[in-house]
DNA sequence: ATAAAGGTTCTAGTGAGTGGAAGGTCAAGG
DNA sequence: CCTTGACCTTCCACTCACTAGAACCTTTAT
């Protein structure tokens, strides 16, 4: 399929994915007319990019989540030791994620109409306390 | 408190919270000596700053984000209905990480010393069919 | 007094795209 | 066959969100 075609079922612009295959990350076969031509297969990391971009991976990050989907050598220690750190670091997104949800909702909720200068929630929205890493 | 001690407890070098003074993110008080000075209340924005970019929100998201925690005008129609959207948005980002986690966690159970060149698992990674927003 | 640590501004560079020009390809209609 | 419009190609310049480093000032500790 040409490249239009991925852009819109993979959720990113054509622009990005040439600059994708530019910076190496995915490259795709060409047609005989010179036009690039994607798989499903290509689809799929598409859309995989897109998602774990949007979710604030780099690009390098990025890089090694593709390399566990795509490795041959799945079992390496290395891969596994980078699918661990990931899962460690999406759960910590998911937490901060989820905090940040209540924390809107209950804003949303509770300061509806409240016109006091110093709304008690606000106090709690930038998370709890941690020690930066 | 001095700025290196704000970037300590927000999660943010002291470069980037510069940065975000000069984009008119969150302007600083300063000191008799020159010296930008955070109150515990700064702390909070930075750190809020910190987690919703690092979540995948753009600076201009953030700076409507920030506005929900700092209007005073916050029963406002426009401010509910960004305060809405961004729940929206959260929720679906939750969504997205939730499989990305569990499709990761799946890959690394399953694909253990599994040296087939087409594991199962992988066409499933791009997530559930979606049409392109 | 002096050195180290941390602050200031400024300019320049990087990472991750995005916009637009200039031109080639393809399917449909006159 | 020729044109029109949508889509593709490359390339270069621009934007956004930092990040590094220079040059210099202030505070703290010895």
């Amino acid at each position: 399929m040409n490249i239009g075609n991925a852009a819109e079922k993979s959720g990113l612009s054509a622009k990005t994915i040439r600059y994708y295959e530019d910076i190496g990350l995915l490259q795709a076969d060409r047609a005989d007319n010179g036009y690039r031509d994607y798989s499903m297969s290509d689809v799929h990391r598409l859309r995989f990019l897109q998602r774990s971009r949007s979710l604030g991976f780099s690009v390098e990050e990025c890089r090694q989540l593709l390399s566990l989907y795509s490795d041959k050598d799945r079992e390496s220690a290395t891969v596994k030791a980078i699918a661990k750190a990931k899962l460690t670091e999406i759960d910590r997104k998911l937490a901060e994620l989820t905090e940040l949800r209540d924390t809107l909702r209950l804003l949303v909720r509770n300061c509806h109409g409240d016109k006091r200068p110093d709304c008690p929630i606000i106090e709690g929205l930038g998370g709890k306390d941690r020690v930066a890493a």
